[in-house]
DNA sequence: GCAAGGTC
């Protein structure tokens, strides 16, 4: 009979499984560890073999989650409490699952060498138990925060047992979200088609709700919004000793009221005065830290307007073509183990980067070495997100910037800092009215050089002035403004706020908003809740309170922290939240003809809202509609007051996806649509035939 | 047809 070690050493020959999260991180770890020794196994999967102290080490990788939690029992009802974790379903999934299978009956000791997190836990867990013949039972775990030679060995070698608390706590999170998420889900979907006979998707969730709860909020504090009036003043300060002139603003800005504006105005129009104070400071700023994935796509949403889900997904495909780090990180440090120099270097041999990798390097080698200026944010498993150092051939055009942004971010982070003067020049008139100058001045670039175009240097000439200096006010305004309601979200300020809310991960927030968009509840690029999206707030409300509140999110995280630290059960906190789901399903059914009449309404009114383009060009009171030609089959648009006598048509693509944008084409005014195809990005169609946009040259 | 979380 096979006898059974699990301990490391003690005399003993041992066959050691490592369970790692994904593939790259399955090489990294087994290279780490048997250096020029490993060989490849598992019939092309990426798995690892080696030799070490001894022992043989087989180092096996998942795919993320090979398990998922489903229903017990088949069948599209509701609602449904009793769920069983599987295998996930799909060829390479179980492809995977059949090798480690197979692997792990050759071994005889067991380590969960995933991402060291909740999410890491519950997959190696999952596996060792499932896939390993109960292997959960013996297993240790291997504990690092970064993918480096060092932090390997180290937690190789001082292995703990698994935490089984917080593998509890994963498990229930899986948990809550499926029965409150599902289970509501298929009771709106329900509500909706007995009361229509027809089918719509509808979703809510722990993550998905409370977000577009907030987007509603934001949409109320908007509508409720008065505009209050204040006025602002400036002049134009002269100074006759140079004969220069600069812009000024009054130092008492905002005015509260009209008649004071306009008695400043006669008091100080033409009126002398005196310069009482100049102040010059300067001002350091520190070179940029790299990028997490939240702020490569905030970067990449404010310099090229790129959506957040798109600069993810090509962030995605430039990490596949091993062109950059891995880009689902959370991290804002660069580790020196993935080698500084040597990554600077082989961009240096790219002309575009050749002049700032050479004075980054110079700059290094004077004396200051090469450190990256880090940020607060780490991640316990990957680096800042930072190019690999190969050469790009053939990138499609948004993949080239979202390269070049992260490229030049590296670099800029190696700089120097820049240098800022700043100069405020105070002048007070005859009547005791006081005008201030204000300008900064880039004086020093630093690494700013190294980041343009996305950081504008900026400087401003200011007028040379001394204390004491004669000085005029001319043209003196009164300018009247209103308060502004507070900013729409637009998906690169709600993946901000999600983040600060603690609302999904930095891998689901932009997927999250999209299935947002995807539903009907928001649209438009500045976000906009529809009928749609505030009446399922509005029944959620009403009837899941829970499910809006991002004290849901607050609540379970605080479950959680409870079953790791042993306060909580995990069985008790998954009992409470299907009773939490049962007593508001009581509610609901009692007034399920009424939740799926209003629900009915509301997709009624998004349907007829998506086939709307905008205003008639031609009669100028007509909406604009997608209609299909009774004759042809064939999809145009056309004029509400076709019946009424107005003839205008514009013609369709009749392949892809037709929306409406909500803008009119700046070009010539006509309504613009959006076009959307498998084959390529989203493409905007002015309606007008002969619009100057659509003339190619 | 549903969640949110991993990953290709």
């Amino acid at each position: 009979m096979k006898s059974i070690k699990f301990w490391v050493g003690a005399g003993g020959v041992a066959h050691h499984l490592l369970v790692c999260e994904k593939p790259s991180a399955a090489k990294k770890i087994a290279y780490a560890l048997g250096g020029r020794g490993v060989g490849r196994i598992g019939r092309g999967l990426p798995f690892y073999r080696f030799q070490k102290g001894g022992d043989t080490v087989t180092v096996v990788s998942a795919l993320g989650h090979l398990y998922i939690p489903v229903q017990q029992c088949k069948g599209w009802s509701f609602p449904v409490f009793n769920l069983v974790w599987k295998p996930a379903s799909g060829r390479r999934a179980k492809l995977f699952l059949e090798e480690i299978a197979r692997l792990a009956r050759e071994a005889d000791s067991f380590i969960s060498a995933c991402d060291y997190d909740t999410e890491g836990s519950l997959i190696a867990f999952m596996i060792l138990r499932n896939a390993c013949g109960g292997a959960d039972a013996k297993a240790r775990r291997m504990k690092f925060s970064s993918l480096t030679r060092d932090e390997l060995l180290r937690a190789y070698e001082s292995t703990s047992e698994l935490d089984m608390p917080v593998i509890n706590a994963g498990m229930a999170r899986h948990e809550i979200d499926w029965i409150f998420g599902v289970n509501v889900s298929r009771a709106m979907m329900d509500a909706y088609s007995c009361n229509t006979g027809n089918f719509e998707v509808l979703s809510a969730g722990r993550v998905q709700s409370p977000t577009l709860e907030a987007l509603c909020r934001r949409e109320n504090e908007i509508d409720l919004h008065v505009p209050d009036p204040y006025w602002t003043a400036g002049a134009e300060i002269r100074f006759p000793s140079s004969g220069e002139t600069a812009k000024a603003e009054y130092s008492r800005n905002p005015i509260l009221n009209k008649a004071e504006g306009e008695a400043l105005k006669i008091r100080c129009a033409g009126s002398p005065g005196k310069v009482r104070r100049v102040e010059e400071a300067e001002l350091t700023v520190p070179a940029p830290h790299p990028f997490d994935l939240g702020e490569l796509q905030g970067e990449a949403y404010r310099v090229f307007g790129l959506q957040p889900w798109r600069t993810q997904k090509i962030a995605e495909g430039l990490y596949l073509e091993g062109l950059i780090s891995y880009p689902r990180t959370s991290s804002q440090q660069l580790p020196p183990s993935i080698g500084f120099r040597g990554i600077l270097t082989e961009l240096g041999a790219n002309e575009a980067y050749k002049e700032s990798v050479s004075s980054i390097l110079n700059y290094a080698d004077s004396g200051r070495g090469l450190w990256p200026r880090q940020g607060k944010k780490s991640d316990p498993a990957h680096p800042a997100i930072h190019p690999t150092g190969i050469k790009p051939n053939r990138l499609g055009a948004d993949a080239r910037k979202v390269y070049d942004l992260i490229v030049k971010r590296f670099i800029s982070t190696f700089g120097p800092p820049a240098l800022k003067s700043s100069k405020t020049i105070e002048v007070e008139l005859e009547q005791g009215d006081v005008f201030t100058i204000k300008g900064e001045a880039v004086s020093d670039p630093g690494w700013m050089e190294h980041y343009v175009p996305y950081v504008k240097i900026s400087s401003s000439r200011l007028p040379e002035a001394c204390e004491g200096d004669a000085a005029r006010a001319e043209n003196v305004r009164v300018e009247e403004t209103f308060t502004d309601p507070p900013p729409r979200f637009n998906q690169s300020s709600l993946i901000k706020f999600m983040e600060s809310n603690g609302l999904g991960t930095k891998s689901t927030r932009a997927e999250i908003i999209s299935t947002l968009y995807r539903r009907g509840y928001i649209s438009g690029s500045s976000i906009r809740v529809t009928g749609l999206g505030r009446g399922v707030i509005e029944m959620l409300r009403k009837r899941f309170p829970d499910l809006v509140s991002i004290g849901l999110t607050r609540d379970l995280e605080e479950r959680m922290a409870g079953i790791e630290e042993g306060r909580e059960d995990y069985s008790a906190v998954l009992i409470r939240g299907a009773e939490a789901v049962r007593d508001a399903f009581g509610h609901m059914i009692s007034e399920f003809e009424a939740v799926g009449a209003e629900i009915a309404t509301l997709v009624g009114e998004i349907k007829d809202q998506k086939n709307k383009i905008g205003m008639c060009p031609s009669c100028k009171n007509g909406e604009l509609k997608i209609v299909r030609s009774r004759k042809t089959g064939k999809r145009f648009v056309g004029c509400s007051n076709y019946g009424e006598g107005c003839s205008f048509s514009a013609p369709l693509p009749q392949k892809g996806t037709v929306k409406a944008t909500g803008e009119v084409c700046r070009a010539c005014g006509y309504p613009t649509v959006l076009v959307m195809g498998g084959w390529s990005k989203p493409w905007r169609v002015c309606l007008n035939t002969k619009c100057p946009s659509r003339v190619k040259g």
